[in-house]
DNA sequence: ATGAAAGCGCTAACAT
DNA sequence: ATGTTAGCGCTTTCAT
């Protein structure tokens, strides 16, 4: 057979001698049905390669046993490994995933929120980009959708459950550690930009920051609590890519030599500011040290290896799916802000500043 | 609005005073429809929030947009840049993407391909595991449904098109590079087991051999083409794991301190093999080389720099995508078969060896 | 325990 | 240019 024909539970019905009724009943293993003829239905469904047609049903039942996930970087490690987890905690539930990579565009984000609704999803984990509109979600979560936001809160969207690292924490355990260890000039690496209202972001899961905005105020603020001046020239921005990263680290590096120690806030950045720490002369960590974020394979393999704040990745794959088949089962469940503890893995990348800076 | 009460067509219709199908019309954008109607419907539309049924669309025209991607480990860097590319081909062509991840089982790579068929994909992308049965995909592509394998091909499965790398050539690329800087004694880390019929795999497509068994083949073939004589205790099985690769690695180096170098055949394997030989005491490249697997983030982070084997990844999802997406618009057409050159990447792993050892 | 009929939300003939 | 009708394949009343 070539034919894309689907054989049909009326085909079923009709060669097992029954009505298209008995022959779901019995597929469905209803109790209602005798034992002969539910044999007899199972017998000659498989003979035929008979597959039910999931649309058809949930057109009746209003679920489709599938959750959206929509992330900016399925290339990127953090996404690729939430998303593993969050696949497999659901499918144990009996759902399937529909996936959709947005690239950093927030047009690619709508269209595929509207898509994914679209498509009739029983719920929707989202980690939304920094654009400017969050309608779709809004209008999303109001209709009754479930919805989960990832990594970022989405300012306008009250009714979703919230699911993330705690990012202020995460810094703070960076920047202590150099502190603890004598620095009072670190340099940080960020997506974000120097903005003094971050000193007063105290709330981890508050505002709609983007997770970089999160890790810059942390920094801030852990900076301050030590009473250790922040310096905007120490703050260097940098855009979501290894190679700009590199650049950026470079030209702090050489505009600012008093730095003792960089902090890199993010996966993708952390390739990029190490390669330029190597390539720059100075040698870490006996003149410079270094955090990066985000566990990466390579952390171990590098010389020195590299002290780095690590995200429990898979626990928030893990608790995003969770929350997400607890919405879809209980709708009235008011939405829950679930921060998962980062933790710093010490390794061989930091260590005391060689001479001793003081202001 | 709290209910998850969705408006229909009809909701539409009546607010806009026409019929049901004017209203459908005017929402496909239908020529025959009066500019005034269209533009008094897709008012009230996007007043109501009306959101089109796409279940009930697929019902009757028979796609659904949506293909499936089944992957063994979706942490997995490979799997997860081919994902990315194939998502993002797929969509420019309107099209969403169903994920499933195997993890290694072939009991859930069935279950995956049975559910996204019952949910209807227009089409299925699938990484098969090395399982023994391969009915599931048989019967799948018998029905007619578009069927891409990738990476491996199953081998009951013709009318399945393939996409994957040159996995023999990728080897042939590997050895000769060693050979030809005189290496003689060259152990590799593979998932597969050393077995002699692989001397006479040439076809690349043909069997339906897993990836890892292919890499051995060609580095069996390109060993015996150079005139060096293959070893059975030159080929160390490991695990699909980084650690157990690296005690493979230090096994091998620890039984046959004769070997000046090691080919490292896949991707998690390689990390495992290059701390292995970090930790052995001998220095690389000067006395043994290394070639790695992939493309890492980390190969240019490390000293020495590796040397790797690196598929086209991202061509391989386009590649992947759009003959998928040709089989679905053109069912009669018959399979093909696209494998993709690997290429080497040479950098400061690989050397000439200390001793020149003869036999 | 089984069958007949209704209908999920939409599109696609077939009218007019 | 618009309305009417008939399904897509299934589940779910409501009968019997």
């Amino acid at each position: 057979m070539t034919s894309r024909q689907t054989v049909t539970i009326v085909d079923v019905a009709r060669a097992a001698g029954v009505s298209k009724s008995t022959a779901g009943r019995a597929l469905a293993g209803a109790a209602e049905v005798s034992a002969r003829t539910r044999d007899k239905v199972a017998r000659v469904a498989a003979e035929l390669g008979y597959r039910p047609n999931q649309l058809a049903r949930s057109m009746i039942t209003g679920n489709t046993q599938t959750v959206g996930v929509v992330v900016p970087d399925l290339s990127n490690r953090f996404f690729a490994e939430v998303l593993q987890s969050t696949a497999r905690t659901v499918r144990k539930h009996g759902y399937e995933v529909l996936v959709s990579s947005t690239e950093g565009e927030p047009e690619l984000e709508r269209r595929a929120v509207e898509t994914l609704a679209a498509k009739r999803v029983d719920g929707l984990i989202v980690a939304p980009l920094d654009g400017t509109d969050d309608d779709h979600l809004r209008r999303l979560a109001e209709d009754g959708t479930a919805l989960v936001l990832l990594d970022r809160r989405a300012p306008g969207v009250d009714r979703a459950s919230f699911v993330s690292a705690n990012n202020i924490e995460a810094s703070r355990l960076a920047i202590d550690h150099l502190i603890r260890l004598g620095h009072r000039h670190i340099g940080i690496i960020s997506e974000a930009r120097y903005d003094p209202a971050l000193l007063d972001v105290t709330e981890p899961s508050a505002a709609g920051l983007r997770p970089s905005a999160m890790r810059l105020a942390g920094y801030l603020q852990a900076m301050t609590a030590a009473g250790v001046p922040t310096r905007p020239d120490h703050v260097m921005h940098s855009a979501y890519s290894s190679a700009i990263s590199y650049d950026a680290t470079r030209t702090l590096l050489r505009t600012n030599p008093e730095i003792t120690a960089i902090y890199c806030t993010d996966n993708v950045l952390s390739a990029g500011a190490f390669a330029a720490v190597q390539d720059s002369g100075l040698r870490c960590p006996q003149d410079l040290s270094l955090i990066g974020f985000d566990d990466h394979e390579w952390a171990t393999l590098v010389r020195p290896r590299l002290t780095a704040v690590e995200q429990p990745t898979e626990a928030i794959g893990v608790a995003a799916a969770e929350d997400l088949l607890d919405a879809i089962a209980t709708p009235a469940r008011p939405p829950v802000t679930r921060l998962l503890a980062a933790h710093l893995v010490v390794r061989d990348s930091t260590a005391v500043p060689r001479r001793q800076d003081v202001d």
